[in-house]
DNA sequence: ACAAAATCCCCCAAAATGGGTGATTGCTTC
DNA sequence: GAAGCAATCACCCATTTTGGGGGATTTTGT
């Protein structure tokens, strides 16, 4: 059986070379093509693509939300982002909205057909530089201000606990907590919980993630 | 430059293994083997590796936990984990300790050096089903109970708002928030805040992460 | 037309929060 | 040994937040 792939994507020579490239691999089948988000998701039911190859910035609706919106439909379906460059933002709003991989734009033929094929196997093809910075993402930054106890109390807050259920864990005095929080506070520059969670995360001085 | 690695790994066969094949590397050089992580940081100093490959279940102190002390003294350096079974608790929490990537066990000798050199390369060597596991942490799931908006809500709460600001961040009344909250509170038969972003964020129904 | 979702309002009491000003005990470091 | 930091605990105070009731209206999708 074929795989079914639609191509999204505004330019017209790379939505062209895309298509004449795969159209040479035999197991391919490109139904068809796109140069807006709109168009391809309402010929969605038609396409029934396998795997869907979205640009990321497109007029209207952004390679993103199109995104979103198929995994929606078609859990099944795989997205691969095309993309020229590697913007961390754009590589994090991508994953999380679904996308299963990027293909970067200037590939030649057998790197974009090891790419869907990865894809299609379960993997996710990505390039180093992307693989780097989705694994960093795991990991915590080592120069904090943060005491390790301070770091400790502000992972127990940015999980919604309260300060006296941070006690009762940590087997410390409310009052203790209070006191971490406090210094916390001084020295991120912050005073309210949110600001606290929004400073160390965005510096990854916690996790952001229950694990 | 040859390149400095240490093998962390309790089964002599395996250890012995992978120092006979990475001897026959021109680029690399195994400047010591141990059997467990408490003497592999005794040496630290000396040994100054590059690459460590780390056993992930050692008799004493875990993989895990040793590959948090070496990140913290020397954070240029590179530990791989060895392993057989692909577990996802401990492949992210590995990742957070500071791993950059994963080596199977049973690897030949020109996957053993790609993956190394690919570490090296700056780029996260793992494979098919670890890099999907790891790009799957970053999807929401798509069958939570919760609406758009109330997830939207829940969102807000898990980064630490209060009623009153995620209020005037979707423009709407606090008692509406108050209104998907006890709704939200209902859906996950919860009734705490903590509770709440607890069961969300297992289940992924919410993203964990601040973007 | 019906159900679900989203919006808003009031009451109430308990809990949590943020800011202040302290103190004591250890452990390094100079 | 003094100075500094980390971690622990205490009490005061006012304000905000939270959770649980009870409703209500409007929009939206099927």
């Amino acid at each position: 059986m074929k795989k079914r792939i639609i191509i999204v994507e505004d330019n017209i020579s790379i939505r062209e070379g895309f298509r004449a490239v795969l159209e040479t691999i035999e197991k391919y089948e490109v139904v068809n093509l796109y140069s807006n988000v709109e168009e391809a998701l309402e010929y969605l039911d038609q396409d029934l693509p396998n795997v869907v190859l979205m640009d990321i910035e497109l007029p209207g609706m952004d390679g993103i939300a199109g995104t979103i919106r198929i995994k929606k439909q078609y859990p099944e379906c795989i997205v691969l982002i095309i993309t020229v460059l590697e913007d961390s933002e754009k590589v994090f709003r991508s994953l999380c909205a679904g996308a299963g991989g990027y293909i970067v734009k200037n590939s030649n033929i057998s790197e974009i057909v090891q790419n869907i094929d990865e894809a299609l196997a379960g993997g996710a093809p990505m390039s180093l530089s992307i693989a780097r910075m989705v694994v960093q993402s795991f990991q915590q930054q080592q120069n904090s201000p943060l005491t390790e106890r301070e770091t400790e109390v502000l992972q127990s807050i940015a999980v919604g606990k309260s300060y006296s259920k941070i006690a009762l864990d940590l087997y410390v005095s409310k009052e203790t907590i209070r006191s971490h929080i406090k210094n916390i506070y001084r020295k991120l520059e912050v005073s309210s919980k949110a600001d606290a969670i929004k400073v160390a995360n965005s510096n990854k001085w916690v996790t952001g993630r229950a694990l």
